[in-house]
DNA sequence: ATAGTTCTTGACCAATCGGTCAATAACCGA
DNA sequence: TCGGTTATTGACCGATTGGTCAAGAACTAT
């Protein structure tokens, strides 16, 4: 065989996706990655390629990690309340607040590869999904028949602004009111009122 | 006196807003600063000084603009559907969809000097503010009383959200939807639960 | 016209950027 | 032990970055 690598190389992607979530795209310079990862240039770029691709490898990292810390198994409004206090608790819980390497790279998507921005629409999109079933399911079990396009939409606004208010610095209540927030929402929503009794 | 400057101030600074606009402050380099004002670096730099400054004159300049824009003299719900709807439509409306530029400097901030990260707050509280009066008119005029910093924070989040994911290129009816299901949530907080009066 | 002031010009700077590569080292299978 | 393969090293590259500055040009008030 020939040589084994010197390095661990899931630790190196933590450190990798631990950068970039730090500072951005653009603003990860090469020095930081080598000196995050331990890594000489040469190192990094024959492991990963070049820095698009290192940022290829960090943000299907931290969408892994992201589908295990917020996703939730509980159907309907359950799993939403569920999914919208977990962004909130993991948006106030890191000390650098950093919020969301998916959204903070909306803006310098510009900079990144097909690849990665294909990634950013898809991760966008499975989150949209995510709250549509939960939602379906919510309407499943009630009597009303609410606008689900626009509570979806509504839900989705909530954790993509906690995430970007998050990294703002915003202070933690606000992200909790926006989470409360969209959870009467919806609970108001689906709950029966002698006003929308229109015919079909 | 002495020699008069050679261009149009409003007009250049017209010009730094939209490039920064375009590439976020990190991305947009001093060649694209030149070539956008007609200016030379010389001119540039003595007529604003440092890059971070320029920022700061785009950033100004386009929160200016942005409340002509999307705020409303209309009171209570009506002014809040007005902000709502119009800024959807300055999302959707430009073609090279670039967001908020205020929104999008966030995750940009660290290479923002104090200043500039002080506005950004002040320019996020001066939303918020804004949202809370009509709300608060909305109460005023209603029997039922709603927790109103949800409230406030929950269109809030919508009016963040529909910036970023029209940066994203998300579909206008997407943003639509967010509008509409923002008032919609606020409609039926302000919405007698139990009384007998048919909706319009 | 002249003096004084400010603006414009374009060359220049050190520092940093992402990326490459030839040489060397370290491992495994035989 | 040796051959083949791959990882590591660190110097090196051209291009670009934000920023400066001395010289000259253009204006106004006198």
């Amino acid at each position: 065989m020939a040589r084994p690598r010197k390095f661990d190389l899931d630790d190196v992607k933590e450190r990798l996706m631990n950068t970039f979530w730090r500072h951005g795209y653009a603003r990860t310079s090469l020095p930081y990655l080598t000196a995050a990862s331990g890594l000489l240039r040469g190192s990094l770029y024959a492991a990963f390629g070049e820095k698009d691709a290192m940022f290829s490898v960090a943000l299907e990292r931290y969408l892994d990690q992201l589908r295990h810390a917020i996703l939730s198994d509980a159907p309907g409004i359950d799993g939403l309340r569920y999914t919208l206090d977990a962004v909130v608790q993991i948006t106030i819980a890191d000390p650098e607040r950093r919020g969301c390497l998916l959204i903070n790279a909306i803006p310098e998507a510009q900079s990144l590869g097909a690849a990665n921005r294909q990634t950013i629409d898809q991760g966008l999109a499975e989150m949209r999904l995510f709250i549509g079933a939960r939602l379906r399911e919510a309407q499943a079990t009630s009597t009303q028949k609410p606008d689900l396009e626009s509570l979806i939409a509504l839900v989705f606004a909530a954790t993509v602004a906690i995430r970007v208010l998050g990294r703002a610095g915003q202070e933690p209540q606000l992200l909790q009111d926006i989470a409360d927030g969209a959870v009467a929402a919806v609970q108001l929503a689906f709950q029966p009122t002698l006003a929308t009794n229109a015919a079909p």
